[in-house]
DNA sequence: GGTATCGTAGAAAACGATTACATGAAATTG
DNA sequence: CAATTTCATGTAATCGTTTTCTACGATACC
C-alpha cells in the first residue's frame, strides 16, 4: 500500500502539502493539488487509518456488547446503530457476552485496549453487581447501558419502560374482562426483565387481583422454554390469559396451548413483549408491546457521541415509551390496534 | 491513559524494557521486570492498540458485509465468526450492505482504510459482476467469498452446496410420492438461491418429471412474501407439495396454506432450506436443509486467516455439504430424521 | 525603499509502541 | 589473565500520519 510519502514523492511536494489536500485543513496552490490528486488517483493511495488514528488520538471506534447474535432484538438495535454510527463516521465493534459475566468483562477489557471512544453495553447481568468494575470503566471512557436505569452509576443508559408496558397491557387485558391472568417470566434475573414482572404484579393490584404464584412459571429466554412453562402454568391452575415477558417465551407458550386444543384468544388470550418480526408471523398474531429500537439506538448513539465530543456533557437516563400492539391473540381483530 | 513511557519512568527503566516484559520478546532480569509489572499494574497501563499495529503493521482485523443483522442466518454466521476470530485473537468489523451494490463497495473501500488484513464478502451480487473491483482490492487483502464459488476471481469461497441440497430435497419428496412440487423462489437472483433453483429443476427433470411454470412463483426474502407467492401459486396449480427457496419463505407459505384449510402435510406438504431457528418453531415443524453454519465458518475463517499470514497460500473453493432434516410438514414424525 | 502582510509550502516534532543495534558488566574460556 | 561470550538493558530509528513552526517570495502599505 502506498504511503503519504509516496504520494509527496511523485508530487514533488511535502508530505505536509498532501495531508492538507488531502483533509482540506489549509490553502493549497490549485495547480498543486491537482498533481497531488493526480499521483493519489494513480497510486490508489488511501491514508493509514492507524496513522491517522495515532496522531489524532482518535479511534472513530466504539464498542458494542450485547448477550447474543442470535436474538433478533439485538439484530434490529444492531441495525439501527450501525446506521447511526455511519451518520457520525464511527464504526462499531460488537462482541457477544453470552450471559456470561466474565467473559463480558473480559471483552469490555480487550474493548479498551483497542482505544474504543466509548462503549455501548447490553449486559447480561445488573450492572449493580459489577459496580466498581463498571466505575473503574467509565473513568477512560463514556458508557451508555442499554435496558436498564444507570442507577448512581456514573454511565448514561437508554431503555424502554417496561414497567410502564406491563401496566399499560395488563390494564388492557383486565379492561377486557380477564382476572385470572398468568405469566411467564425470565428465569434469569435480568433487570428488564424484572421491571415488566413488577409491572405485571403492581397493576394488577391496582386493580385489586392480588398475584396468585400458580399463575407465575418462569423459563429461559426461548421458545422451547416457553413451552414447557405454559405446560406446568397449565397444569396447576385455569388463566384465561396469559403474558411472556418476551415474544419469544409467548410464541412458545402460544404453542402449547394450541397443540392442546384451546383455541386463541377465545379460551385463553395471550400476549408478548418487544414485537419482534415473529410475533406477527405466528397464527394467530401476537399482541405484544413494541419496543422503537430504531429510536432507543438513535438516542442512545448521539448521548454517546455528544459525551464523547464533550467529556463534560452529563450523563443521562433516556427512557422510551412502549407501544402497545393488540392483534388476533388477544382479540379479533383484522388489522392491529396501536396504542401508546 | 497511561502510556509506555509513563510506566518505564515510574520502574525506573526504559521503554524497551517494559516492551520486553509485555511481549516475553527478550530475557528481563525477574527483579527489573517485577518492577515493570507493579509499575503498569499501579497505572493501570494497557498497550495502545493503533500504536503497536501502526509499528508492527498488523490490525488484527478483519471485515465482514453481510446483507443485513435482521436475518437469522447471519445471526448464526456471525456468532460463528465471533468465537472462531477470538480463537486467533482476531476482531470482525462487521457491515451491512442492505442489498445494495454501491453501498457494499462503499463499505469495502472503508474496509480497506481501516486496514482491515482480510475482508470476508456475503454479497448480496454476484461476485462476478464487480469483476474488476473485486479484483483490486484483491491484489491488497485476501477476500473469502461466502454463499457462492469464486468462479474464475483471485478470492476463496465457502458456501454450502445448494444444488446438491436441493437434489437430495426433491429425491426425498419425490421417493414419498409427490409430482406435482411447486417452488417457491427467490426474486433477487443471488448465485446461492439460483443454484438450489436449478437443483430443483434438474432433480425433476432427472426423474422424468419437466418443471412446470404454473408451479413456480418468486418472493423476495420474507414470510409475508412466501404467504402472497403461496396465494398466487395455489390459485394456478394444484401443487401436492411446495418448497420454499428459504424456512422464511416456506413458514409464510405454510401459514397461507393453513390459513385457506388445507392440511399440512396431508393436502400439501412444505419443506424449506437452511434450517433457521424458526423452522422448528411453526407448526407444524418444517422440513428443511441443514446447513452447519458453524462448520462454514470455521473453515472460512481458517482460510482467511492462513492466507493472511502467508499471502502465498493458494485460494480454495471450500464446498460444505448440507444434510435433509425430516419433520412434520411432510411426515408425520416424532422426532427429526436427519439424512446426508 | 524599507517594512508589514499574505499566500504557499517545507522541516521537523509528535503520537506510542517495537526492535535492531550498541553497550557495559559479569561470567566463562583457553 | 586476556579474550570471548553471555546477560541485561539502554539508545535511537521506525511505522505513517498531522500539525506547529518557520521560511520565503511577492505584493501592499506608508
Amino acid at each position: 500500500m502506498a504511503t503519504i510519502s509516496d504520494v509527496a514523492k511523485k508530487a514533488g511536494v511535502s508530505e505536509a502539502t498532501v495531508s492538507r489536500v488531502l483533509n482540506n485543513t489549509a490553502v493549497v496552490n490549485s495547480e498543486t493539488r491537482k498533481r497531488v490528486l493526480e499521483a493519489i488517483d494513480k497510486l490508489q493511495y488511501t491514508p493509514s487509518f492507524l496513522a491517522k488514528g495515532m496522531r489524532r488520538k482518535k479511534t472513530s471506534t466504539f464498542g458494542v456488547l450485547i448477550p447474543d447474535f442470535r436474538n433478533l432484538y439485538y439484530s434490529e438495535l444492531l441495525k439501527a446503530i450501525e446506521d447511526e454510527a455511519r451518520i457520525h463516521e464511527y464504526i462499531a465493534i460488537i462482541c457477544t457476552g453470552e450471559m456470561n459475566a466474565e467473559r463480558e468483562r473480559a471483552y469490555i477489557d480487550y474493548l479498551l485496549s483497542r482505544q474504543v471512544e466509548g462503549i455501548m453495553l447490553c449486559c447480561y447481568v445488573n450492572i449493580m453487581e459489577n459496580r466498581s468494575f463498571i466505575q473503574k470503566v467509565a473513568q477512560n471512557v463514556p458508557i451508555i447501558v442499554m435496558d436498564q436505569p444507570s442507577g448512581s452509576l456514573p454511565v448514561s443508559s437508554a431503555y424502554a419502560d417496561g414497567y410502564k408496558g406491563f401496566n399499560v397491557l395488563l390494564s388492557y387485558l383486565i379492561e377486557k374482562g380477564h382476572r385470572a391472568i398468568g405469566m411467564i417470566r425470565s428465569l434469569h434475573r435480568y433487570p428488564c426483565s424484572e421491571s415488566r414482572f413488577i409491572g405485571y404484579v403492581d397493576t394488577l393490584k391496582e386493580n385489586g387481583i392480588s398475584a396468585d404464584p400458580s399463575l407465575i412459571e418462569e423459563c429461559d429466554f426461548t421458545a422451547a422454554g416457553g413451552y414447557e412453562a405454559a405446560k406446568k402454568l397449565l397444569a396447576k391452575s385455569k388463566p384465561t390469559a396469559i403474558v411472556g415477558v418476551n415474544d419469544l417465551i409467548a410464541s412458545g407458550a402460544l404453542k402449547y396451548i394450541r397443540e392442546n386444543g384451546y383455541s386463541v384468544p377465545d379460551d385463553i388470550a395471550i400476549a408478548g413483549f418487544d414485537n419482534i418480526a415473529l410475533s406477527s408471523l405466528v397464527s394467530p398474531q401476537l399482541t405484544t408491546v413494541n419496543i422503537p429500537v430504531e429510536k432507543i439506538a438513535h438516542e442512545a448513539i448521539n448521548q454517546l457521541i455528544k459525551k464523547i465530543q464533550n467529556p463534560r456533557v452529563r450523563n443521562r437516563d433516556i427512557v422510551i415509551e412502549t407501544e402497545l400492539v393488540i392483534r388476533q391473540s388477544t382479540e379479533k381483530v383484522t388489522k392491529d390496534i396501536i396504542r401508546m
